[in-house]
DNA sequence: CATGAATGAGTCTTCATTCAT
DNA sequence: AATGAATGAAGACTCATTCAT
């Protein structure tokens, strides 16, 4: 009964990534106990470590599962856009929604991960492929736009890119800090405007 | 002679501070220990626990004397600018140059601050001042625009601020940690052409 | 058909045995994980557990089925040499042959069970025994060479037997641990010729 | 005062070497704690931390202060006997001696490095060290013996030296295990009347 | 005031052993 | 009988902070 026990792994190591998760963004990663991840996943410290042979493996997964797959998690929720300019939109729409109503905990993991980058190379490491992978995105989005010439041809498609991605990188860190006076949806506003202005053919 | 006292009290303050950035900047704040502060600022862990409570008091002071200032550095930097889309323009400048020329070791403090935030509820806050700080000065930069009609009468000024300190901070990280095909110049081109054709009065 | 179960037992048995053996060899009593011993033996944990009540058990097991049998060893190759200067020989060889030719594992099992004796008082005990059973047959070899008078009378045979064991042993353990430069014919030779010199009846 | 100081570190430093050798010696290696070590030697174990790295350095530097120097106090308390006879008959006494009334703590220890030996590289390179020392030093008193023709010139020096040097540990460490019934005299008297009978130059 | 030795609570991790399936 | 997941006690080591000198 190989299925059982497999659907077992799997649900004991979800258990553990969502218990992490909780610690996590609760205390940090580096006041979070391993014994406290083990207590609210229900298992020992022991049986944990059957399923992640480290304490920064458990960030490395969480980091992979639930902030690594950005860019593909883009590319569904846009691909069956109109054009363009929907996509760019939705683009917006996903990161300030994501944030919200759906995966609020995304942003705050972000948060985390963030705090270890300085001091873990392979957490730097896993920002830095989602940026990448986020930009090339965005990137072929503008780009396409620009080709069917929906977009102003002097747009700088890679720069734009990666200037969404920090904007929105910062504005997840700032709100995930419970920053007050961060209000999500005039700033979508706000950034679709500008994004609209700036790419937008000039009229001649 | 209580002067002499006082201004060598200052100096060993700010030999601790900066031997600590030095030190946080390399490791980390969570992995660099009060040892290697006091051996790389020449004095012994007693001495240093003369100048501060605690090693996290050490970071707070880092942060308002090195991220605090951020908000009366950019006011003095553009009180003398020409009007509002100068002052606007050396903003951006100011966030830019700052990173890269003269105070490189900032952006990387201010990673290490984010890297506390979640765990260090007073260097959230700290955060949370500095960011206040900034908006309400890009908020006053950009409604004096308005008010002058310099700038279109429908922006948001405020959303606006948040939203270019989020972006500042945003690149800030990201540039911080290396991310490798991070061109500031550029991204600052275009951070500019975006506000201005958001910003600039409808033509007609 | 409680034989072929019974055969069965005695193959995982014997199994588990050579496996730990192995493990012990490589890494010693105290670095070899119980699971270790139960991979290398194609068993489960739980499985090894019915055959073996702890992990010291094995140990035990081993060293009575490989070490503890030295004595009965000794006395069956050498039963048939042709009087006590053969038998006197023929043990010294074996001590030399058993260790390079024959059963190279035994030497380093007895390294290993040094290792435990000080830490476990059973294991100690089974060295003790070994010991014994060892000296005691020495020691009647010596006495019926004395009562033949084919060895001198003045020779103490039970201080000649211990110190004959410890010879060996010593020589072992160094053998065991890789000493370089040590060659155990030219050692045997001269062992040989020193109890030869010493049992030898003064001429005149 | 640097002089106390440095005086203070050294007592200090004996005083965990002391108190690790007596917990050593009464659980072996593996089972003693290191909160054992710093419990019996007055200090707490951060502070014990600041005088060695490492629960095995301890061990290392006990075997090199307490087993290392043997073989130049072998040299030391042989360097004015009168002759290579009377140099070998002091050596075998200093094994024995030694063993029973100045440092029966050393034969003892012998037992935890070997107990090491196989898990530990260092640990077994000590050994090594220590058994080359003493074989050298051996070596060089029968190499002399046989020049002076004092003793017989067919004998092979280095195979004596390393005879004797495993007959010496052999009895070493079945002696510290309480072996009932090894009595050290009577061997030291049987060693020295095989020695004697091998090395004696051939009366024709 | 300075020193730096000492403290000791707290962390991650391992592994012999058990037991539900 | 077999499996191997789960247990949880225990251990080595770190480091912010204190305090006698």
């Amino acid at each position: 009964m190989p299925k059982v026990t497999e659907t077992h792994k799997m649900l004991r190591r979800q258990a553990i990534l969502t218990a992490a998760e909780e610690v996590f963004l609760g205390k940090g990663y580096q006041l979070a106990t391993v014994d406290d991840i083990a207590v609210r996943s229900g298992l020992s410290v022991g049986a944990l470590y059957r399923y992640f042979g480290s304490k920064s493996e458990i960030l490395l997964t969480l980091m992979q599962e639930r902030l690594g797959r950005t860019p593909e998690l883009l590319e569904r929720l846009t691909s069956d856009a109109g054009g363009p300019w929907e996509q760019i939109s939705r683009c917006v729409d996903i990161f300030v929604l994501a944030l919200r109503v759906r995966h609020p905990s995304t942003g705050r993991l972000l948060l985390v991960a963030w705090g270890e980058a300085l001091q873990d190379r392979i957490v730097r490491d896993g920002l830095m492929l989602r940026f990448q992978g986020v930009v090339d995105y965005l990137r072929d989005v503008v780009e396409r736009g620009i080709q069917s010439g929906e977009f102003r041809a002097e747009a700088d498609a890679k720069v734009l890119a990666s200037l969404l991605m920090c904007l929105a990188d910062g504005v997840t860190l700032y709100w995930a800090a419970n920053t007050p006076e961060l209000e999500l949806h005039p700033i979508r506003a706000t950034v679709m405007a500008m994004v609209r202005s700036y790419l937008s053919p000039q009229e001649s």
